[in-house]
DNA sequence: TGCCAGGCTTCAC
DNA sequence: GTGAAGCATGGC
């Protein structure tokens, strides 16, 4: 067990702001995780003090960087346009997201299921995947199952893919999976290129356009200058700011400024001061 | 029950 | 290069 003393951290935040997929609630204040072949339990003990169920080792090796904790996240805040109404806002709402460093290909993969789904349909087509052709996980007496790799998802044809709720998206991921399984592509080499040359090697991918393409630099290679547009993201840049955003003014780190427009934009709160618009 | 979801490919122009 | 059609399926 590890406790942390954090700032800027929110554990349902970071769970319910659809950069992943498997981070759900289990109690009040507890959160559980499955990334990197491991099972995670984190619960809040206060607003800043944080018990992660896990080896020291593990948390400086993996969780660590996995949920960003080296990174001051009030320099981006204090950034923010003391005149913008809405990211002041959005900025204090979700206070505590942390833009993760996931896996590329669980990014990748996940984020191709992501297109025209909603987010609990994304969630229960990955648990599936998962449940099917992932390596079994032991904790505490209960199984559950990492994320498929590549080889694991190349066995499967195209007609047992499609069990699992990926619609016409299982064409894009069975091809993937075969071409990165036979080592025909090589998706790690994302890793070593800059956001321009990043991006474009990604929306080379069948399936991957502009806007997954973007997810996966942000979420996973961190590139915070990525800024994905989604409907959500489309709506705010069209209702709030009469599609007159400055991107420029948050130039190198918009990415992370899109996360927490994201996160409010699809809060109760916001809908409500919509309403009575 | 109908509508919408962290969009993409394809094709016409 | 831009614009529109078509797309599979689950969750609310």
């Amino acid at each position: 067990m590890v406790t942390v003393k954090l700032n800027d951290f929110n554990l349902e935040q970071i769970a319910d702001s659809g950069q992943c997929f498997r981070m759900n609630k289990i109690s009040d204040n507890e959160y559980f995780l499955i990334a990197f072949g491991k099972c995670l339990k984190i619960s809040a003990l206060s607003k800043d003090e944080f018990a992660f169920d896990c080896s020291k080792k593990d948390f400086d090796t993996i969780w660590k960087d996995y949920f960003d904790l080296d990174t001051d996240y009030s320099l981006y805040k204090n950034s923010v346009d003391k005149n913008d109404i809405f990211l002041q806002e959005a900025i204090k709402y979700g206070y505590g997201i942390r833009i993760l460093r996931q896996e590329l290909w669980e990014t990748t993969i996940s984020f191709i299921i992501s297109q025209r789904k909603s987010i609990p349909a994304i969630k229960s087509a990955i648990e599936s995947l998962s449940a099917s052709f992932g390596s079994p996980i032991y904790y505490k007496d209960e199984v559950f199952y990492a994320f498929p790799t590549p080889k694991q998802l190349a066995i499967s044809s195209l007609e047992e893919l499609s069990k699992h709720g990926l619609g016409y998206r299982d064409k894009y991921i069975h091809q993937l999976s075969n071409n990165v399984s036979s080592g025909e592509f090589d998706l790690d080499k994302a890793k070593n290129l800059n956001y321009d040359d990043a991006f474009k090697f990604l929306t080379s991918i069948y399936g991957i356009g502009t806007k997954i393409a973007n997810c996966i630099a942000l979420f996973s290679l961190h590139k915070i200058e990525a800024f994905p547009i989604d409907v959500w993201i489309k709506r705010i840049l069209e209702d709030e700011y009469n599609n007159n955003f400055d991107i420029s003014r948050y130039d190198g780190y918009a990415g992370i400024l899109q996360q927490y427009m994201f996160y409010y934009a699809r809060s109760r709160e916001y809908s409500k001061i919509q309403k009575n618009k």
